[in-house]
DNA sequence: ATTAACCATGTTATGATATAACAAAACTTT
DNA sequence: AAAGTTTTGTTATATCATAACATGGTTAAT
């Protein structure tokens, strides 16, 4: 993230409506994979919803609670469960994580990371035979894909 | 990296003379470019390429010297020089880094990560179009790639 | 050659990120 | 209610990385 002057693009961070659904529509997925949104897992995602971009493991940390921190593992528990089920991704540059808005279909994480501001958006819909077949031509059986495009948003672009 | 039984495929190192070469290229380059391959450098450049395959920062803080620890600054400040320089990458999903088999293209870093041997091949030649043109639609100005792929690699691909 | 400027390295300390290991509680199934 | 399973709490520690400042080495102008 630079040191900058221009104002950087407002929070990504979705209404409260907005984030009500997102939450129902992980406890709809989760229970077709017989698993549960148990308490400290709802606060962790919500967190991350809320955030509206990237937030560290150590600020969830912080959060958690009102009053006081809560313990790493807490945190990390619920950060590998709502990864492992796809509701959220790590960003491995930024050691980072972010809500998927779409974690009903099956996918990739690609994302867009704004060097200035350091929001990032997710890419969707991106084809990944090429990959897949240059994989296959090396002997490599492809099967988890993670891209992280640094670069500008639009707002922190020069005019 | 899993747990299992076949043989995992041997290391990737090259031999003693490609070894030479990359770094007589490496220095090549960093001429071009007003930098210098100090001895540090060097030998961080030179176990990296020995290694055959991503290397943790405190595995080359261990085999640094022959005897004894080098302290952290000294690797981290010699891998950071040489990532800048194109001359090797880092793996996020790992923490750890590679040689880079080709610093004179300028390039994105794309890796396929053998989930359970550990080992990584760069793949080359991908094109970015795609993910350019994406961005773009997004007003996103790209600039720097990252890919990282898991998957199994031929040797440990049931048969 | 001497000095000033710059770059690289050494050194100490600490910050940031993440997990192991085991105990206790809660929930499920019988 | 007992037994098994999953989740959470708790303590401690492992792993990854950098700040800050001192020292040494190179370069280039004087």
């Amino acid at each position: 993230m630079k040191d900058c002057e221009h104002h950087h693009c407002p929070t990504h961070a979705p209404d409260a409506s907005m984030t009500d659904e997102l939450i129902a529509r992980a406890q709809t997925l989760l229970k077709t994979q017989g698993e549960k949104l148990t308490q400290g897992r709802e606060r962790t995602l919500r967190l991350i919803i809320e955030g509206g971009g990237p937030l560290k493991a150590y600020d969830l940390i912080a959060r958690f609670h009102p009053d006081g921190s809560a313990k790493p593992p807490t945190i990390y528990r619920a950060l590998g469960f709502l990864e492992q089920a796809g509701l959220i991704h790590r960003i491995e540059s930024l050691n980072a994580y972010v809500a998927c808005l779409t974690p009903e279909d099956s996918h990739y994480a690609g994302f867009l990371i704004c060097k200035c501001c350091g929001h990032s958006e997710e890419i969707q819909g991106i084809d990944l035979d090429i990959f897949d077949m240059k994989a296959k031509a090396l002997g490599f059986a492809a099967e988890e894909f993670r891209m992280e495009i640094f670069g500008l948003c639009q707002s922190c672009q020069p005019q």
